[in-house]
DNA sequence: CTCCAATCGAAACGATACGTTTCGTTATAT
DNA sequence: ATATAACGAAACGTATCGTTTCGATTGGAG
């Protein structure tokens, strides 16, 4: 999997410089750089903005400038990979859901940089309230998109129109989360279709 | 609600000093009240030993003695507040899981300090392997306990034997989860219903 | 009864990270 | 030509970490 943006072009330039008032684009490539090899190596405990500054080998108030907190510079990193990540439309709920699920969700965090990274992220959001705040609002933001999937499927007749297509898709995203959390993202793979079946059938032979 | 143990009583005592050769169970108490009392004034950005043994006034070696972690600090401040709460029976697998979502954690998390304590406690575990450790195995045990909620369901003839009891807990749980690390509870709770019948019925007219 | 051992609170340790401030340098924008 | 703003570097004071000392306390072993 060539999902994690190449940092082996490391740093052997010359010191890098003011280039006048304005940003400087090699800083901040640096600085993300930086912020993934230091998150890959020391993992979230490890994760300062002094360990980053080193080994970007820039000045912390340059960091500061540009992300206000750590939880924004985690985000950024995260970002890097969540790269023009086509939706599923395959044209079945189910599918779409399995592959949602699957690839986008626990598949993308799996071995990846990337499910460690969005731990920090949450667990940041746990203790700075900003951090918070920022993370429901891209919570939500996926939420409402990723529902599209369920608009969709309505638009085919395979489900009915007042379907609430968010709850559909955050009983999906709860169920990744909590798998993530627990670091057991290996068994939940394993389980996937199961899951999904679940949800869209709900419990088979429940006597309401 | 009473569901906070009573920590009205501060240390207006004496000083506490050694009882000899053994714990001094009044300095483990004065602890945790101040833990809680910690937890409750500065919320878990502001929860630290220092502070913990400020409030206390209790040595730091003394707390680091019987506690080895943060996260075991903060577990024993939250399993004060589970008491003995018996488990939702209610002769119906929907009553009983809509009591459990909105009873037994949504609700149990609301307001109090639990939900705050318990945040702390995922957030650690994402940074602490050992904490990670006791939470996964914390999980486990309440997921295979609270299965039992299907498992009478089955004996009831309310759902096939071969339903997968863990993982219908588990949609509820990470329902919930999800909402709590997110600070949604308020939400959350004016939705129950919808999401059990969601859970158990799945999406209604679904066409498989 | 004597003394050992383990506890207690208090204080201080070095280390680390925080977020901010200063400084001299650089180069764009006006 | 000059004001402006970014850059790296260094240092600031504050906070918490986990550990180590210290003297005082008191139960339990000999």
């Amino acid at each position: 999997m060539s999902t994690e943006p190449d940092i082996s072009a490391d740093n052997d330039e010359i010191a890098r410089r003011s280039i006048g008032a304005r940003r400087n684009p090699a800083s901040q490539e640096a600085i993300l750089d930086a912020a993934q090899a230091v998150m890959q190596e020391g993992g979230i405990a490890g994760f300062s903005i002094e360990a980053v500054a080193r080994r970007a080998r820039a000045g912390k108030p340059t960091i500061y400038r540009w992300w206000p907190h750590r939880t924004a510079l985690m985000l950024d990193v995260y970002k890097r990979f969540k790269n023009a990540r086509s939706f599923p439309d395959s044209g079945s709920l189910r599918s779409d859901l399995i592959s949602f699920l699957e690839d986008h969700l626990l598949g993308f965090w799996q071995g990846s940089l990337c499910g460690t990274v969005y731990r920090a992220v949450v667990a940041e959001a746990q203790t700075d309230p900003e951090a918070a705040k920022v993370l429901k609002a891209y919570q939500a933001e996926r939420l409402a998109y990723s529902a599209q999937m369920v608009d969709r499927a309505k638009a085919r007749g395979e489900v009915p129109a007042a379907t609430d297509g968010e709850l559909i898709v955050d009983l999906v995203v709860s169920y990744a989360w909590h798998q993530l959390l627990l670091g057991q993202i290996d068994d939940a793979i394993a389980r996937v279709p199961t899951v999904i079946d679940t949800i869209l059938g709900g419990v088979r032979g429940y006597r309401e």
